[in-house]
DNA sequence: TTGACATTACGAATTCCTTCGTATATTGTG
DNA sequence: CACAATATACGAAGGAATTCGTAATGTCAA
């Protein structure tokens, strides 16, 4: 199996780790509720997936409680870093500049907008310094 | 079957539009060889996904020669477009600067990449007026 | 023309993802 | 206790993606 560290969630998993991310350790029931807000989802399938990621170590799981506990295990931030630089690579071949003028592209943006990135590259690069 | 003119490719599919992006029409043999510096992959295998994204509608493909020339149906940057905006909802609910800062966060970057993203944004605001 | 070579067509194996049904186990309550 | 409600376990179906082998077909040169 790949190196567990580095497994890049699907579509689905990356749902559910997104429910966990925003609440913390969660019950198949609470990250079921959740997921229904926004599409039409069997619990069992929400079980099943969460049962998968446990088995990849992608989210740990605590069998204290009879309605088993399940979190993320890496952090959110490592995560997604790693699906913007595969999406960086696979696309734009590294340009990061092409990824923003796409990103910014594909929606309306508002000036307010801009002036956060601006002011997110002038922090960023003072942590080069 | 999915609206033709938004269906996004699969990883397989994006690594051969890339070809068709760089090099214009081509064919089969000519993908091969490119796809080959990178990564051993078979001839068949190439033709296969070839001939799966033409009956897809994601590359036309003209017979007037032997050889095939298959060439991308969508402008490249319609569909990075869409890939950008995908990874932009799905990973980080919309949020363009956290998109870029963990894109940032992925791999070494430099100064002048910076800067390149300053400019980017500047003549992005200026088409906004 | 015929044989070598290049090319396409197509089926099929394999793996992964997604989804859910059913069986089983546990818990709390009347 | 026994029943209803709530959980987990697990198999399996269906579909998509990937990969390649083999057969069929077309082309060119000796």
């Amino acid at each position: 199996m790949m190196n567990r560290s580095t497994m890049k969630p699907t579509a689905g998993e990356l749902e559910i780790l997104r429910v966990l991310w925003d609440r913390g350790p969660s019950t198949v029931r609470e990250v079921h509720e959740e997921l229904s807000r926004s599409k039409d989802v069997g619990y069992t399938t929400v079980l099943k997936l969460l049962q998968i990621m446990a088995a990849k170590g992608m989210v740990t799981r605590n069998e204290n409680q009879r309605a088993h506990v399940y979190e993320a295990r890496r952090p959110a931030d490592e995560t997604k870093r790693e699906l913007a630089d595969d999406v960086l690579q696979r696309v734009f071949g590294g340009s990061a500049s092409q990824l923003m003028l796409h990103a910014l592209e594909g929606r309306p943006t508002s000036r307010q907008e801009i002036e956060e990135l601006r002011r997110m590259l002038d922090d960023y690069e003072r942590g080069l310094r």
